[in-house]
DNA sequence: GCTTGACTTAGAGTTCGCTCTAACCCGTAC
DNA sequence: GTACGGGTTAGAGCGAACTCTAAGTCAAGC
C-alpha cells in the first residue's frame, strides 16, 4: 500500500503522513526496492486511534509520548494506561464545559427568538 | 477600570484585550485624558460571552461577524439568532463526536486495565 | 525631581499542525 | 523513448490566536 492510498483511506494527505513519520508518530515505513513507502493496512488502525486522540484534543506531543511508550513494548502498559486515564479526565472536563456552554447558548438563542417575533410583528406584521 | 484590571478579571492578558480591540472584537475603549483605556465593568459580560463562543470552538472571524451584527443594532437580531443556531448545531455535532470518542477511549483503557493486572500478578503479585 | 511601574503604539516573534515547493527519481502506458 | 503520474527529500510557508518587544509617555510615591 503506497502512501497515497493510505492517505486516502485515512482521510489525511500524504504530506501529513510523512510529517507524522518525521516527528515519530508513525514508525518508519517499509520501503520497496526503489525507496517507495509500502504500508501494511494495519497502519490504518494506529492512524485511526491517533485521529481519535486528536479529535479529543490531545496535542501531538502527548501522542508522541504515547507512541514512544508503545514502542517500548508491554513494559509500558501501566504508563500508557495512566496517560489515557489522564486524557479521559481532561476529555470529561471538556465535555462538562461544552455542555454548560450549550445551556448558555440555548438561553441566548431563546432570548433572541422571542424579540425577533415581536420585532417582526411590530415592523412587518399583519397589524 | 484599567486594561490590567479588566484583563485580570477576565482571565486574559492586556495583550489579548488590545488585540481583540484591534481586530474589532471589542469596541474601542473610552480613554482617560492621558489616553489610557478606561473600561466599564459591563465589558466583562461581553468578554465572558466571547470566551464561551471561543471554548465552544468558534473561530475569531465568526465572533467578528457576530460582533459586527451586534453593532448594527436591533435590526440584526434575526441574523445573530441564525448565527448562534448554526453554531449550536456544530457544537452538538462536536459533543456527539466527543462522546463517541469517550466510549472508544474507555474501551482502550479497559483493554489495558486487564493486562496490567495480569502483568502485576505475574511480575510482582503475591503468588 | 527622580524612580517605578503601568500605560501607549506598531510591528515582530511564537507555537501548533500542517501544507506546500523545488528539485529530483522512477516505473508503466502508449 | 518519452510523457505522465506517482514517489522521494529538505526545508520554506501558512493561518490561527496570541504574545511579546522596542521605544516612548505619563502619573504617583518617596
Amino acid at each position: 500500500m503506497k502512501i497515497g492510498d493510505l492517505a486516502k483511506q485515512a482521510g489525511l494527505t500524504a504530506y501529513t503522513i510523512r510529517y507524522y513519520e518525521r516527528i515519530g508518530l508513525l514508525p518508519p515505513a517499509d520501503r520497496h526496492a526503489s525507496g517507495i513507502r509500502d504500508y501494511d493496512p494495519k497502519a490504518l488502525i494506529w492512524i485511526g486511534f491517533l485521529q481519535r486522540l486528536k479529535t479529543t484534543g490531545m496535542p501531538l506531543r502527548d501522542m508522541l509520548t504515547y507512541a514512544a511508550l508503545r514502542n517500548t513494548g508491554a513494559g509500558s502498559i501501566a504508563e500508557r494506561h495512566d496517560l489515557l486515564v489522564r486524557h479521559r479526565a481532561s476529555l470529561c472536563a471538556r465535555l462538562a464545559d461544552l455542555n454548560a456552554s450549550l445551556v448558555v447558548l440555548d438561553a441566548k438563542i431563546a432570548s433572541y427568538a422571542a424579540p425577533v417575533e415581536r420585532t417582526i410583528s411590530h415592523d412587518h406584521g399583519p397589524q
